[in-house]
RNA sequence: GGGCGCAUAGCUCAGUUGGUUAGAGCACCUCCCUUACAAGGAGGGGGUCGUUGGUUCAAGUCCGACUGCGCCCACCA
């Protein structure tokens, strides 16, 4: 024990010992119910942890610790989420560059010296990708190093990557088997497009945000000349319209049903059509249908068969060439190859050089679905892209998730709206595919006929047992590399599965599907899936559409939803409004177990407000636990549990039962907030009142004639002994409470005077605690003593000043209590006078008279 | 438009199945160098529990309505 004991290098000391004993690492039992597997979030690698991050980490590390103390065996792995388009991105920024899959592999590339992000140079996909896997390698190394500086119990034998290669057979696996079950299949339909990026995305990626635009007021015409108008916001689209549509009671419009018009400049006809989607209160209320503007133009051209005449390209410009349905190929000539933007300044001035503007365009803020990590909006483009069946189509699966979703546990339960609003709200299966390079290829060929197309229709499978591959890299089964993209050959799917298809699998990853049998019995499903409420509709939900597919139950038994760290303001944090907190900074000047006792004080699925002045709080408690272990521990030998003797002892010993019982019901309950603060509670009462109280009568023989007779050995001192024994069980006990919370602080004391890690240590439990007691005793001692120093306050004195007489008034209960404590009582209080007792029905009142101002 | 959550002290939050005088921490004020701890300790002030109607002997707690804030989803002609 030292003599002044610090928090200073307590995490460097302890997460190395840990390390190098092995502490945290997954030993497997022969039973299932031995385990406690969690279903870690593996974190994006590209982005930067913010202090969210730390406190949500902290929320499942606490529950790790503490079922680990129960004696189970905690399957806790950690993940990096390194596949994907925010690596690519973070590439492309970090060394300057751009993969242009036309550009043969350079064995001896190196990047840039100096990156230019304006300019980036074309580099091709495999050396891409090398530069991927080598700067997620050091992001991750800057990621392990925080979470064993925090404390996080994982188990890093367990590490597993989105990207490495166990993890891309697991994805081919799994999408091989949704294939071959007809859960998965190829579809050319319209999908919503980045254009910047140049890929599909899914439903669950999408973000709306407002986007200025103007309305336009338009002229069609009919036959005879008559105008409709509509408007729009979208006047380039003109060129792709299929048709006007109203809605059927609309009785403006009622006349004009199964009739055509005329759209202006670029000389189409279309019909004017009845569909209940439209709105007659919104624009004109008959909109301009165009393949395709919105989802709803999706509907109407699904629902209505209407053609398709989609002019924007993947790059999002409108193509070259005039389109067929055009009648005047001079007006699209004004368009051609444009971008949307330019497209649109175009068709408003030839609209106004033909007289079909009505009026000015008028400014409007408009909602647009943009990709969440992009910044144009998103175009609708139609394109060839695999799908997963999620329920958005088939009612039946749908409702067999919706069952899902009732038998998830959830905390806190309300979490489970957002699951159920999410699969009632699906319009569409989920789009796996992505037209982009850092990610799981699809294990997947087409072969060519005589001249040279591919057909869709019949894919080459890979076989399970040669997972994982890459089929641009490798030759479909059947085929030598010679064949590839020749006539009568085979060409690769070139699209790589959506981060998600990848980390929808983080169970079957994690415990070992397909690889390990032994430890996939003994994880899966797993008990606990942590994880942030903003990606319920994604992570959350997508793993339970894989493993309700696959393995036709839930993933995990429960998921835990931690809440977001906001700013003071309550906003929440994001780079682009700058109120991100970093959290080594936090952690160096806090140090990890107060930040961690701070995160415990966020209730599950509650958002926090950061506030730097509640990190000291916590800093404050472990320092606390430093001081008081030394304190009880300095007391010198441990004395037995039957040596505890004296009632006010017992009455301790009989809270603090009530106190375990209390903090395992809440962690049972997945409420590490409560458990923390009912240990806390008692902790500072045990600290401020009984420690102060009886700390006379521990020194017991120490503080005697003899100091070199070392506490306890002396025959005479039952009372002492009484004393001592007490704050040895309650530090133990109050010890291993904490353990979850302050990893590095319990780890510290309990090794002064005990053996093996604290984190294997057992749990407290009631038994433990032998002796009975009246848990009331101490109160009414404590609350003479506060009255006391009450009085000593007032008078503004020190606390030493002695009290030359008191009279306490109080029930007959009451004054028991404090006549079995008075020696106790007049040590603490330096009570010199003489005491009486007024028996009485009122709460217990002391009257102090102290002796030198009397 | 649909759903969810929140509203209690200046701030952050507790407040079990309704039951004495509504609690804690931070902040603030006063005091105390006391041999576990001054990066400490002791004491104190501060709240008509968002508004409103109801149920009840009794409402911060239960029910209805309203207001405000936040989040999720949908729509965005």
């Amino acid at each position: 024990m030292p003599e002044q004991p610090s928090l200073a290098g307590l995490e460097n000391k302890w997460s190395l010992k840990w390390q190098e004993a092995g502490t945290y690492r997954f030993q497997r039992p022969a039973e299932r119910k031995q385990v406690f597997a969690i279903d870690t979030p593996p974190p994006t690698v590209s982005g930067s942890l913010h202090v969210g991050h730390v406190f949500s980490y902290t929320h499942t590390d606490v529950i790790a610790r503490y079922q680990r103390m129960r004696g189970l065996a905690v399957f806790y792995p950690m993940g990096w989420d390194d596949n994907g388009l925010p690596t690519e991105r973070r590439v492309q920024n970090f060394y300057g560059v751009r993969c242009d899959p036309s550009i043969p592999y350079d064995p001896n590339f190196t990047p840039p010296e100096r990156p230019d992000a304006k300019r980036q140079l074309p580099i091709s996909r495999r050396n891409f990708i090398e530069l991927c896997q080598r700067l997620t390698q050091v992001d991750e190394q800057v990621f392990e190093d925080l979470w064993r500086h925090l404390g996080l119990s994982v188990d890093w034998d367990t590490l597993y990557a989105t990207i490495s290669p166990a993890a891309q057979a697991v994805a081919q696996r799994a999408f091989l088997r949704n294939l071959a079950r007809g859960e998965a299949y190829l579809s050319y339909a319209p999908t919503l497009w980045d254009v910047t990026f140049g890929t599909a995305v899914a439903q669950a990626e999408l973000e709306d945000r407002d986007y200025p635009g103007f309305y336009h007021r338009v002229a069609f015409h009919q036959p005879d000349g008559t105008p409709v108008y509509i408007e729009t916001t979208r006047p380039e689209l003109l060129v792709s319209v299929c048709a006007l549509i109203a809605h059927p009671d609309d009785t403006r419009y009622q006349g004009l049903f199964g009739s055509t018009v005329k759209a202006p400049l670029f000389d189409i006809e279309i019909p004017v059509l009845a569909h209940p989607a439209a709105e007659p209160d919104k624009g004109a209320g008959i909109a301009m249908c165009c393949t395709f503007g919105d989802l709803t133009d999706v509907t109407w051209w699904r629902e209505l068969q209407l053609p398709t005449r989609t002019v924007i390209g993947r790059d999002g410009r409108l193509q070259a060439e005039t389109p067929d349905w055009v009648g005047n190929a001079a007006a699209y000539q004004a368009v051609a190859g444009k971008t949307t933007y330019s497209a649109r300044e175009a068709v408003v001035a030839l609209l106004r050089e033909s007289g079909d503007l009505v009026g000015e365009p008028t400014p409007t803020m408009r909602k647009a679905n943009f990709y969440e990590k992009g910044d144009k909006p998103l175009e609708i483009v139609a394109t060839r892209q695999w799908y997963l069946t999620n329920g958005g189509r088939d009612l039946e699966l749908r409702a067999a998730l919706l069952e899902r979703g009732m038998e998830l546990e959830f905390t806190p339960d309300y979490m489970r709206h957002r699951y159920l609003n999410w699969v009632e709200g699906l319009n569409g299966d989920w789009l796996v595919s992505r037209q982009r390079f850092f990610g799981v290829p699809f294990p997947i060929w087409y072969p060519l006929d005589a001249a040279g197309e591919p057909d869709w229709e019949h894919p080459i499978c890979a076989s399970e047992d040669a997972l994982p591959v890459d089929p641009m890299s490798q030759p479909a089964p059947g085929y030598t590399e010679a064949e590839r993209d020749v006539p009568g050959g085979f060409t690769a799917d070139k699209d790589v599965m959506d981060t998600w298809a990848t980390s929808s699998l983080t169970p079957q990853i994690a415990c070992g599907w397909g690889v390990d049998d032994e430890l996939f019995k003994l994880t899966f499903p797993m008990d606990m899936a942590p994880q942030a409420h903003d990606i319920i509709r994604t992570w959350l939900f997508t793993r339970v559409v894989r493993s309700h597919l696959e393995h036709n139950s839930l993933p995990w038994k429960h998921a835990t939803i931690s809440g977001f760290v906001v700013d003071p303001d309550r906003k929440k944090m994001s780079k682009s409004k700058g109120n991100v907190v970093v959290p080594t900074e936090i952690l160096e000047r806090f140090g990890s177990d107060a930040v961690r006792w701070r995160a415990a004080m966020a209730r599950p699925g509650a958002d926090s407000p950061f506030d730097e002045s509640q990190m000291k709080v916590g800093r404050r408690l472990a320092v606390k636990i430093l001081n008081a272990s030394k304190f009880v521990l300095g007391l010198g030998a441990t004395e037995p549990l039957s040596a505890v003797s004296e009632p006010i002892d017992l009455s301790l010993l009989e809270s603090l039962k009530d106190v375990v019982k209390r903090a395992t019901v809440a962690f049972e309950a997945y409420d590490y907030t409560t458990a923390l603060e009912v240990s806390e509670a008692f902790f500072w009462s045990f600290c401020d009142d009984y420690l102060e109280l009886v700390k006379e009568r521990a020194y017991g023989a120490k503080s005697a004639a003899d100091p070199t007779l070392a506490a306890g050995t002396s025959p005479a001192d039952p009372a002492g002994a009484s004393a001592r024994a007490a704050l040895q069980c309650a530090l133990s006990i109050l010890q291993r409470l904490f353990a979850p919370f302050l990893p590095f602080v319990t780890e510290e004391v309990w090794s002064w005077w005990q053996t093996g890690s604290i984190h294997h240590a057992p749990w407290p439990n009631v038994t433990e605690i032998s002796t009975s007691g009246d848990a009331a005793l101490l109160d009414y001692v404590a609350s003479a003593l506060v009255t006391i120093r009450g009085v000593k306050s007032e008078a503004k004195v020190s606390l030493k000043t002695p009290v030359a007489h008191v009279v306490f008034t109080g029930s007959p209960a009451a004054l028991a209590g404090l006549r079995l404590a008075e020696p106790d009582l007049k040590a603490v209080g330096t009570i010199t006078g003489p005491i009486e007792y007024v028996t009485s029905n009122t709460p217990l009142t002391a009257t102090v008279e102290l002796s030198d101002l009397g």
